[in-house]
RNA sequence: GCGCUCGUAGCUCAGCUGGAUAGAGUGUUUGGCUACGAACCAAAAGGUCAGGGGUUCGAAUCCCUUCGGGCGCGCCA
């Protein structure tokens, strides 16, 4: 893994720290502790290849105008054996400094050895990682949403991989509790109205009101008739529920693969009822004296777990009576739990059963309201609720021709998933859902993601991996060697595009590592974005073909590193890195 | 009402652990292929970073407040 630009910097912290105690035992600075100061790398390449703000953070403590603590640090400043050539002190106090070539050629070099695995780095030293995404209720086709939720996750989960974590991949199935009663019931009644008529039998308002289980109420009819017509309600309802539920858990199994998502567990809610493992919850929670009885259900105390934690905090009591806690029920009165009750089970099993050290859920951002909850329930049970991070994802609208769109023009019901894989192509939808940061609300433009133009981003940076295998394979068929280089042969890149695009390349690790800690695989697309405009530019005003064997040599090197580079991240999204196209 | 969240160019959005002249794509206008893929590049134009206060050497970024959009406050999940 390339460490060459981390190492760089903390190096220079070194080299910083170094002057400024050279100064202070030539009593030029006061021996007072170092202040925090920054090293960046500044937007404008004219002002270094990094900088930092040492002398300004320090102006207090040395009692000295930034720019004449700067030019004392300077004059101390010792870059011998670095990759720094040269510094200025520039604006208010900056300290910048200027890499040597051979910084550009060694990362190179670097680039070529890692390979494959450029970008990956150890920084999350294999912790157990589980990202839970999708879950969608299997008693009705997926939607919008999670198209989002299942690009976003997968994304996630391979930049968590790619920074060193060891990741699983989780769908939960919730084939138990509330939901599945009204599926039953649902399913029930349009089999009843088939042979009974609609206007016999009346679909309550609580019922799944979708085509879906008027289609699956059908295809049982089909198959057993009315042999259940006058069965055992729940004989009926068992059998009806057998019949349905797997067929649509295996669809979504088909168009979540379809959309190149392979979960490492699917986890099916039932196996908590059934194992004793919901019990086991109530029963912990009981014991730890967080629940009490009302109205006959048992309920948990949400306010008292939420007070403490926010007393704790620094909240006040008169600020958290503001908030209007309320507590929540864990078994009804009818004696069934709660999904509430359930999911606590579910996180325990995740972390404690199972033993991840992190788990990260994906959640719909109207669900925002029971995070405090489950991380306080997670807390009461004795685990810390630190350990389960939620990432909220705004929904999304659909746009064509400038309009928000809501049904399918083949259907004319409501986009689900699979009518959304069938319009666009699966690299434009892995990539577009990706561009957005989880909690923006975006608008996800369906002209545009079937555009093969510089419009859409994903043709874009394909286009530049196509472009580069295509040079390479034109000078090959003219008879040209490709030669491996040296880094001093590589030292002849020094054109302000070839700096840019090396530059660009250099900062795949980190841009990895920080996507991984803010949990937003959108920066990985647009770092595939600006590396492809970095390469095309570098094409337009560097030509790679040319007479000068060594500098034609150095630019293949770039060309390949560029070109492995951009298929690494593009695999690492499951997007196609084409030849040509 | 209380809470969460968002507000940056005509449009879609980056930038947010405080740093130098606020960026990109798109749209508009104008250039660049008899040489490696023009699915590309270059240039112009476009801004009260929603408004107001505060913190400090320095604020799009942090704090307070107002306004506006989205969402949530069930013995639903």
């Amino acid at each position: 893994m390339s460490k060459i630009v981390s190492d760089t910097q903390k190096n220079l912290r070194e080299i910083i720290m170094d002057a400024m105690g050279r100064a202070v035992a030539n009593e030029q600075l006061a021996s007072e502790p170092v202040p925090a100061f920054t090293i960046e790398v500044p937007a404008d390449r004219s002002n270094g290849d990094f900088a930092t703000n040492v002398a300004m953070a320090g102006a207090k403590a040395f009692h000295l105008a930034p720019r004449k603590i700067a030019e004392i640090i300077t004059e101390n400043l010792d870059l011998d054996g670095t990759y720094f050539e040269r510094v200025e002190i520039a604006g208010p106090g900056f300290i910048n400094f200027f890499l040597k070539d051979r910084y550009y050629s060694d990362i190179l070099k670097d680039i070529r050895a890692c390979g494959a695995d450029y970008g990956r780095s150890d920084y999350g030293k294999g912790k157990k990682i589980m990202v839970e995404f999708v879950s969608a209720n299997p008693t009705g086709p997926m939607h919008m949403g999670n198209a989002r939720g299942g690009a976003l996750g997968d994304c996630l989960a391979a930049v968590l991989d790619y920074a060193g974590y060891q990741v699983e991949r989780e769908f939960y199935i919730n084939d138990a509790g509330n939901q599945i009663d009204k599926f039953a019931l649902s399913l029930e009644i349009r089999y009843l109205q088939k042979y009974l008529g609609e206007d016999k039998v009346e679909l309550p308002e609580d019922c799944y009101q979708g085509e879906d289980i008027k289609e699956r109420a059908e295809e049982f009819a089909e198959i057993y008739g009315d042999k259940y017509l006058n069965a055992d309600e729940k004989e009926r309802k068992k059998a009806l529920v057998d019949f349905a539920l797997p067929k649509n858990i295996k669809n979504m199994q088909e168009t979540l693969g379809k959309y190149r998502i392979k979960y490492d567990t699917w986890f099916n809610e039932s196996v908590l009822h059934n194992d004793g493992e919901l019990k086991e919850i109530i029963d912990i929670l009981k014991e730890k004296g967080y629940t009490y009885e009302k109205d006959g259900a048992l309920w948990y105390k949400n306010i008292e777990v939420q007070t403490k934690k926010l007393l704790s905090q620094g909240k006040t009591q008169e600020e958290i009576d503001k908030l209007e806690l309320k507590d929540d029920v864990l078994v009804r009165a009818n004696g069934n739990p709660t999904y509430f009750a359930a999911d606590i089970a579910y996180h325990r099993n995740k972390l404690e059963k199972r033993g991840f050290d992190k788990a990260i859920d994906i959640w719909g951002a109207d669900h925002h309201g029971h995070v405090a909850r489950m991380k306080g329930a997670l807390d009461a049970i004795g685990l810390d609720g630190e350990r389960l991070d939620v990432l909220l994802m705004q929904l999304v609208r659909l746009v064509r021709d400038g309009e928000v769109v809501r049904m399918s023009k083949r259907t004319g019901k409501a986009i689900t998933l699979t009518d959304l894989l069938e319009e666009i192509p699966i690299d434009a939808a892995r990539f577009l859902f990706n561009m957005r940061d989880a909690g923006s609300q975006m608008e996800f433009d369906l002209d545009l993601a079937v555009e093969q133009s510089s419009k859409n981003p994903v043709y874009y940076c394909q286009y530049a991996h196509a472009r580069i295998c295509s040079i390479l394979k034109k000078l090959e068929e003219q008879g040209v060697e490709i030669k491996d280089c040296t880094a001093q042969q590589l030292d002849v890149l020094n054109q302000q595009e070839e700096r840019e695009l090396i530059r660009h390349l250099s900062s795949l690790t980190d841009t990895i590592v920080s996507a991984a800690k803010k949990y937003d695989p959108a920066a990985i697309t647009h770092y595939v974005v600006e590396l492809a405009t970095a390469f095309h530019k570098f094409y337009n005003s560097c030509r790679v073909n040319i007479e000068d064997e060594e500098l034609m040599q150095a630019r293949i090197y770039l060309c390949i590193c560029t070109r492995d580079t951009i298929k690494n991240v593009l695999t690492m999204l499951k997007i196609e890195a084409p030849e040509s196209m």
